[in-house]
DNA sequence: TTGTATGCGTTATCAT
DNA sequence: ATGATAACGCATACAA
């Protein structure tokens, strides 16, 4: 391995003039510096990172945590976030599992970006306590080193449940994530509020009252399925679905096409997250859209921020309403 | 930042006897060592990679490097290769983009499994000069350092251009990848030796030869509809279409979508990967189909040996033939 | 069984 | 403008 101690000798110059050279410093003089400079790409001399880490602390690398690397859906949001670091000189890696995790704490990387639920809050805070910088996309957390960017969760199942309710029916179901999810709990929490908020104030002459039933999933297709089985077997009249995300509503989907049922008819389908998938699927499923790349891009320009030092707010991305045929066979607009 | 010294001088003992109990070497008695640990797990001991690295001149890290984030064609590559690695005590970090480049030379990684046009051979073949050990999934390259696991690119443009040919139609349309596409041009290379072979020898009964017609494509939706649009243009007739990637069939879908033509009954249109949005649109596309999972698996466990200096060969990854709707409207099978 | 000392490749401080 | 040297945190050969 070559290294500035090589160049040095063969430069006739020392290892510090070298340095300089090679970090484009002003104090040296252009001759010895072209000369350092054509020497080192004669040796093919390449920096060594493990070194200048030592130096340095920092690594010019952040990583992006992920619960898994399946799921179209990452796509866009890494595509987002590479793009802003790249122009500001970091490196982007995406790291999965639990065994990547100490990438952050051994210095490896400058900081990290979370959306990865094999992390335990209780363990981000103690990163975040040793001077470690995170960006949290799946959680509440707060702490100097810590800023979030989340979904507006809130906003988004307010409109998906209002979107279903419009249909008349008095049954609702809600197919959950898993309990450790936090946008699945955000999601549930307003679905449950919007339910409660149009809630026919009895005795009322709309007579019958909503049915919120709660089923809880896990974000896959498997629990879509499970939960198409169950709301089949109940079925007495039209209902209405929502998925807390479209992962489950194209399983949802897939269980529903082996029985009598049809989806935008007996069974009233919205889901959440506008997967590349979910407008190929007959009928379109109606959802909950948000811009996965300005997420990815937002969370990165946060982190430089909290790099940088500056004081920094929370940011929250903006959700919206995808009308389709799931829900309304012709739509009204 | 906690290093082995703070720990030395609160356990009284010296760096090295703190070294041999973290890395818990037999040659440092139990007492000491428990003492020791304990010590480091007070202080929140963790260790320095780039001090790590600087000695041991590995990191356990390896690096995937695909040509974007975007396609969900990537998780289960990935998820196959973490499987592998993580049991060897390796983590895997995803990397994209010229940028990213640095991490290999740097020595930031062990190795790297590449998926990424985005890398030239001779760049590839520079750094297995170097020492750097590298499995290459898109390309052959021949060099003590480097392996490959390829797809049988040739036996599923076969299979795909055979079961266009059992049709019967004369014209047979090929929407290629980029020029620079390894797979691409392997499998536009066999659809061309395929036709050739199933050529009628002149004069024949049969007629008319197989008309074959290359479109360049780019492996994106955005050029599938560009493909539709020509061949709408130019129709005259039931035609085949081999697109060279399922994305690419996808956009032609989109387009033919708004023509008087149908797929499956005008145009006859078969894919390769078998993506997962490939069952789900309508009508199903043909494809070639392998496992990706394996794929990654495969590689990662190529990669281990190449690490350990084990003498390698090239493996090849064997797909299969998804027949559909969209070549046949009644599949025979 | 434990301690001392050296070096990994770099950056950066202080002389010159 | 350039050189000598220390320091970053760790592993390890060698000494005790």
């Amino acid at each position: 391995m070559v290294s500035i101690k090589d160049i040095a000798r063969k430069a006739g110059v020392s290892i510090s003039t070298v340095s300089y050279a090679l970090n484009g410093s002003p104090k040296v003089k252009e001759e010895t510096s072209n000369k350092i400079l054509s020497v080192a790409k004669e040796l093919n001399y390449v920096p060594n990172a493990a070194a200048r880490m030592l130096k340095t602390r920092e690594t010019k690398i952040i990583g992006a945590f992920l619960t898994g690397f399946e799921g179209s859906f990452y796509g866009q949001l890494l595509q987002g976030m590479k793009e802003v670091l790249n122009k500001r000189g970091y490196d982007l890696v995406v790291c999965s599992g639990s065994q990547s995790h100490r990438l952050l704490p051994e210095r490896m990387i400058d900081g990290a970006i979370v959306l990865d639920a094999s992390f335990s809050s209780e363990e981000l805070l103690q990163y975040a306590d040793r001077g470690h910088k995170l960006v949290v996309l799946d959680r509440e957390l707060n702490h100097p080193n810590v800023n979030q960017v989340l979904l507006d969760n809130k906003a988004g199942a307010m409109l998906a449940v209002e979107y279903l309710l419009e249909e008349g029916f008095r049954k609702i179901y809600v197919v959950s994530g898993p309990q450790g999810s936090f946008d699945s709990n955000q999601r549930l929490l307003a679905a449950r509020q919007t339910v409660e908020r149009n809630q026919p104030i009895p005795p009322d002459e709309t007579g019958q009252p909503i049915e919120l039933i709660e089923m809880e999933g896990n974000f896959d297709k498997a629990s879509g399925e499970a939960a198409a089985e169950r709301i089949i077997r109940e079925y007495t009249e039209p209902v209405d679905v929502f998925c807390l995300n479209d992962e489950m509503a194209v399983g949802l989907y897939n269980a529903v096409k082996e029985s009598p049922y049809v989806i935008g008819e007996h069974i009233h389908v919205i889901g959440f997250d506008n997967m590349e998938l979910s407008q190929f699927v007959q009928p379109r499923l109606a959802t909950i859209d948000y811009s996965k790349r300005k997420w990815g891009a937002l969370a990165a320009e946060q982190f430089l921020k909290v790099i940088a030092g500056e004081p920094v707010e929370h940011e929250r991305i903006y959700v919206t309403l995808v009308k389709a045929e799931s829900v309304r066979s012709r739509p009204s607009v």
